[in-house]
DNA sequence: CGGTATCCCTGAAGATACTG
DNA sequence: CAGTATCTTCAGGGATACCG
């Protein structure tokens, strides 16, 4: 490994969410969870890495801190619109392995909370608001 | 770590593509790339390393090996349709790290192939082929 | 060219005990 | 409860030499 400052914005999104365990915690701050032993719990994952990883989430910009309202003593680790935002990369790979993955078993389903209808496929929209389908959205460079 | 058949979708897009290598592999690869020599030299990874991803790409169909139809000793690493479409995934997080970090000289831009206008947003469609918007897709658990 | 085979070594993860 | 502080282990990555 060992990457500096690159300039890829792949790796630089890499570098603030592209470790395991802080997609695991993501994913289930996603799903409501904001305390530290419910993640240490619910993950396995040990204090001390769970204590770095919350750490640097925080220093990214993904959580705030917020004391509890009902206990005082209990902190509370809210996403930021950043972090939530960061939910539609996660759907994506979500989607991603359950289309190439029909045998496997998973729980839960993408579903559209304003209809209640199930999500099918994901989209992408260009500046003047026209539709584009994922193939045909690539990289270009200027000169 | 040391998760064994997780059931959470995300969990096991991870395991297939959740390598910081991987994901630079891959992404080269969308860029056009496939050869060994141009892995290891463009990314400066371990010969021993790059076997290794490439092989368990190879075994989770991500790339299919080719032999060079210009030069015979060639093998050409292609990406598959599944690998294909993770760019979806990648394309997300382009997007996100874009949004977040202005302040980054990122390098290139994303457009549509066939208008050539640039892409702005992600959106997501229902089985009914509805428009959703990122934050209105949830994860729903039948009882 | 496209790997495989070794060896080494570091850094990240785990376990555990302790503290405010 | 929410961490911090240590200690230890081990596997993943790097370097290098070699092979078909």
């Amino acid at each position: 490994m060992s990457k500096k400052k690159s300039i890829c914005p792949l790796a630089f999104a890499l570098d603030q969410v592209g470790d395991r365990w802080t997609f695991m915690i993501l994913r289930n701050a996603f799903f409501g969870m904001r305390r530290f032993s419910d993640f240490v719990s619910d993950l396995g994952i040990a204090r001390n890495i769970l204590s770095q990883r919350l750490e640097a989430m925080v220093a990214n910009g993904l959580f705030t801190i917020v004391p509890s309202e009902t206990d005082a003593r209990v902190t509370e680790y809210r996403l930021t619109k950043k972090a939530k935002e960061l939910s539609s990369a996660l759907v994506a790979m979500r989607m991603w392995a359950e289309k190439w993955h029909p045998d496997i078993d998973f729980k839960g389903e993408l579903i559209d909370i304003a209809t209640h209808k199930k999500i099918k496929q994901l989209r992408f929209r260009t500046t003047d608001n026209q539709d584009v389908a994922p193939e045909n959205v690539r990289v270009e460079y200027a000169p």
